[in-house]
DNA sequence: GCAATAAGCGGGGTAAAGTCCGCTTGCGGT
DNA sequence: ACCGCAAGCGGACTTTACCCCGCTTATTGC
């Protein structure tokens, strides 16, 4: 009974994908993201070449499937953990929940994260919609008074994962970690300036250019 | 004559280095970017592949070159340029104005950027500091009753250059250039809200994370 | 001019990503 | 149990970024 159309996974297939996913784990800790090579994992693993980019269309695949891995844990904590990071917290408190854990959770995984940038894809890290779904639903929760909301969790993502993907050196230096402590409690001022009320003051402050 | 302990840059390099740069700008205008190989840059110019390589480190170092020239000239703008661009206007109204103007400029140079983007460094973009030093400045004359300005600057250079470098598909689909108008507008509302001042109200909101 | 020298130059060599295509094999139907 | 076949597999092949190192040439002091 094959359902829906959809033919499963072979066994030997769904083996090889496992497989492939602790070997590179083990290299990554072994001698670092940088030496792993789909020539050399595939030795390792055992297998043709052929069978990993079959896989994981691309080295970039691979860090990609192993962070999707890990972030399918973070979801898990996100959306039935305790709160402020879970439910139960106000949106605002979840928001700035959010964004310091998101922060920890990619510096922890910098090399990775990075090593999933794919330069002829688009989006790069494990499902970065996560983040972006997430910011948008609460953002929505939290009844902010804007007329697109779906752009603006696109531009918070970009705020809170860009400085990380983008900006950090890849071996992280000394300072890094200092700069990350203080990216999470600038990341918190942004959320709540963005979110509290405005002043009942009358004055229109405007900004244009064409 | 040499100037000062450091010996200038040879006639036949520097010569070598513009006859390069214009040669990749053709060979992107006919062929795109994807096309622009290194062995096929230093055939055209009628030089050898280690010239190449020795003016700009990697492949990545050629379009970083390409838009550190047009950056020079949008500093320009900025620098001394109209208002509200340029200096004259309010603080806020600049932040929103560099927004635009930096949004655009990105994203006529899209593919470019892109490419300037390399795995193993992590400044991206022509001196993105550029963005991000501007910010910083424009943050400080506005007045923020803020902790660190610094990292503000840099959340906020990935809220503006986030989206645009990671998650815009390299052939743009057809319905980014909407998103690219909505981003405008989202960030000149994320700017406004973020200067606008306390709400005189008194009752404290707070969230935290361990 | 001329020698000394350091920078620039060239192109063959290496390594690693990604493609191709014929062979093999698990799987579902009978 | 057997058959047909779509999916999986492997590894040689191609392409391309990047390295190396001996040769060439612009520059500077005499």
């Amino acid at each position: 009974m094959k359902l829906g159309g959809e033919r499963a996974e072979r066994a030997d297939a769904a083996r090889n994908r496992q497989l492939l996913l602790n070997t590179v784990r083990e290299m990554i800790a072994e001698a670092g993201v940088e030496q792993v090579t789909m020539d050399g994992l595939a030795e390792r693993a055992g297998l043709g070449k052929g069978t990993v980019f079959r896989r994981f269309r691309s080295r970039a695949g691979i860090f990609h499937a192993l962070l999707d891995d890990d972030e399918r844990a973070f979801q898990e904590r996100v959306l039935s953990g305790p709160p402020p990071l879970g439910p139960g917290a106000a949106p605002v408190a979840r928001l700035v929940a959010y964004g310091r854990a998101r922060i920890r959770f990619l510096l922890e995984r910098h090399a990775v994260a990075r090593a999933a940038l794919d330069r002829n894809q688009p989006i790069p890290a494990g499902e970065s919609t996560l983040s972006q779904i997430h910011l948008r639903v609460l953002l929505g929760q939290a009844g902010l008074d804007v007329p697109d909301v779906d752009s603006l969790a696109v531009q918070l993502t970009g705020a809170l994962e860009g400085p990380i993907l983008l900006y950090l050196s890849v071996p992280p230096r000394t300072d890094d970690a200092r700069h990350i402590a203080r990216l999470a409690d600038s990341w918190q001022l942004l959320i709540e300036r963005l979110c509290r009320p405005a002043a009942p003051e009358r004055k229109g402050q405007a900004g244009q250019e064409g």
